[in-house]
DNA sequence: CTAACTGCAAACCCTTTGCAGTCCG
DNA sequence: CGGACTGCAAAGGGTTTGCAGTTAG
């Protein structure tokens, strides 16, 4: 499947009612085309390395919209940055606090028990697990 | 146990090589007496009420020496502040969204099952799993 | 023609830092 | 005395916003 072609992805932000502009199509071929671990300022970069007439505002605005219509979740996981995760699915992350590298773990292969009951007006939104590792001391 | 006299905590931090001073002291009676999550804003007018002469820098610097000697954690559940909680146990958290309010969720409650075998070079630092409820959408 | 999007730069908030003054051992 | 601690204010970095210009339907 041509996922990462523009038409395909033209496409799919026409059909959840989202404008299609270039700097709009852009970022969304480097967020949506693969599972990616990307913050705003990398993101920036490697749009403006095909797209230079792309603003900053324009990418937070962007990923604002995105997270909104549910193609992008927000990982918080440093408090230096926010990184956009381009799979929505449910799953984990393993994340090397030396390096700043995240890695997925499939929801299939971890399993949270015993999440407690939920006081009556408050409803489940979702189960963040991030695995911190760091390189061994010798 | 008077687990909040300044003598018992003076005493915690002679114990682990902190000097004590006037702020550090009120600093560990707001934020070591009982468990709490505080942002170091929060903190900061906390120990003020008590004790005004008290900056912000001093309030982050020894809040970065407190996490040092393993007397607090930091906690990353939102992308605005760091939270520092006092509970230093192997524990979990659950996050209210929309208040920002923040619970601890006991070890013995919740497990974790199916943490991936970790590449040869790292080594496991914590796990973190933070439960995000919000307010039930009428 | 109108509404919406974009770029630029400045504003904003949280956190850290430089520096001079002060205190404790 | 010397080293460490403190306060103030300014700097720093990530994110958001105001506004004017441009574009698309």
């Amino acid at each position: 499947m041509e996922t990462s072609s523009s038409r395909y992805l033209a496409d799919r932000l026409r059909a959840i009612g989202v404008p299609v502009t270039l700097q709009r199509l852009e970022i969304a071929r480097v967020m949506l085309s693969r599972p990616v671990h990307l913050s705003a300022e990398q993101l920036l970069a490697k749009v403006r390395d095909t797209v230079p007439e792309t603003s900053r505002a324009t990418v937070y605005n962007t990923l604002r919209l995105f997270r909104e219509k549910n193609l992008v979740k927000e990982l918080i996981v440093d408090p230096e940055r926010v990184v956009y995760d381009s799979n929505v699915e449910p799953h984990y992350h393993l994340y090397d606090v030396d390096t700043g590298e995240l890695t997925d773990v499939a929801a299939e292969e971890l399993h949270v028990v015993g999440v407690p009951s939920l006081p009556a007006h408050v409803e489940l939104e979702q189960v963040d697990v991030i695995i911190r590792v760091r390189g061994k001391r010798v």
